[in-house]
DNA sequence: ACCTGAACACCGTTCAAGT
DNA sequence: ACCTGAACACCGTTCAAGT
């Protein structure tokens, strides 16, 4: 009986799993639209047990973005014990672009205002937490300003995201100039240096921007932005 | 006959206005989530005439996007004859983020991957050429360094844009501030100054996120991010 | 020419019926 | 307990009828 039970949760568990795959899957493919029909059918179930798993649309987006935001703060972890404190610190930010630019839908969905809960927020928290113990450490080895904290970081890091979703299908090497004057910005004045490759051109803005008149997929890397 | 199809043509341009105007408050109040039902009752028509001025609510909040960002250009140009040329870019950049916060979820359905038009990236285009003539003219006069274009500012800037929308009503301050790391990041790194202020902390931000619980209302003022 | 609102299409969500 | 898909609700868009 309580086999029996064990069994039917085992059941449910699996397709929670098979629904969080399909979801992510199709999300990184084509961007948060695809409907839950879509979704409940490749996980190959129907529409009401996605919603007996997630109680909306938004729970399951909400759900994978908390896993990545959690393989994030791991990885964090793991880099506090690195030897050199500034390329711990470098090295996680360039990941985390990194991670944002591959989820990079259910990342703005989380930014824009109709998706935040508790346990988004604590995920954010522990991931600004490892970021702030990876900066104290650069800063302790000294080169990294003292006058900044963890929060300055991330949103001079948003930009680098920008950045990357805008060009780096483009030339992948803009988004490491990116961090480099993120780098700059952050260093103690002195130890400032210059930037690696020249400022991208207008041109290769609007060059790279998507073509007019053909059918729009909806593709995440199809992106513009006007400020 | 020309004079009756004259004032059909006004009664339509005026219905155009009325709906752009009607569309702007309750975007700016509410957020994009109004529907095209309650925009054009507020400006007074019926829905189908929406539909007549605006092939759909993508281009209706194009529009308006457009007529923003112009005017963001004609103020660039404006400061293009100021005395002093690093302030004046920093003056434009500064201003530039005040104005992506007045119609914050314009400027973020724009950055979403859902609306990009020709009109939209001549716009965006004639804006980073003013910005690039006010960065040329401070890098002129020795303050910023030349090693950068007006797509690394543009892309910096997003992180402001970003922290601006974040803490902005727990801290006005903190746009400055990041404001100010923006410009130390520009700066040529002998004058690299110290930031104003102090870095946020994380408790200001978790502080300062949207209640539990309560209704959410859409605002776009209620924000988070993950990353 | 332009305006209107009923009707349509689409998609997130619910729930009665089934196992 | 859990699963299913028909039915519902909501909202962007269309279009036949009106002026």
């Amino acid at each position: 009986m309580s086999v029996e039970e064990r069994q039917l949760r085992a059941d449910a568990e699996r397709n929670r799993r098979r629904l969080l795959e399909a979801a992510q899957a199709l999300f990184r493919e084509r961007g948060l639209d695809v409907g839950v029909a879509e979704i409940a059918q490749v996980a190959g179930v129907g529409r009401g047990t996605l919603f007996r798993n997630f109680a909306s649309k938004e729970d399951l987006i909400a759900a994978i973005v908390i896993e990545r935001v959690q393989e994030a703060v791991l990885r964090g972890e793991t880099l506090l014990a690195a030897s050199d404190p500034a390329e711990a610190l470098f090295q996680f930010l360039g990941e985390l672009v990194g991670r944002q630019q591959l989820d990079r839908a259910l990342f703005e969905a989380v930014a824009d205002e109709w998706l935040v809960n508790d346990e988004i927020r604590g995920a954010h928290a522990r991931m600004v937490g490892v970021m702030d113990e990876l900066l104290t450490r650069a800063q302790s080895g000294g080169e990294v300003r003292d006058d900044i904290g963890a929060m300055d970081v991330l949103m001079l890091l948003k930009g680098t995201c920008e950045a990357a979703s805008a060009f780096a299908h483009v030339d992948a090497r803009i988004i490491d100039r990116q961090l480099d004057l993120v780098r700059a910005a952050l260093s103690v004045p002195a130890s400032a240096r210059r930037l690696r490759g020249r400022p991208p051109t207008l041109e290769e803005i609007e060059g790279a921007a998507p073509q007019t008149g053909a059918r729009r997929t909806g593709s995440a890397a199809e992106r513009s932005q006007v400020l």
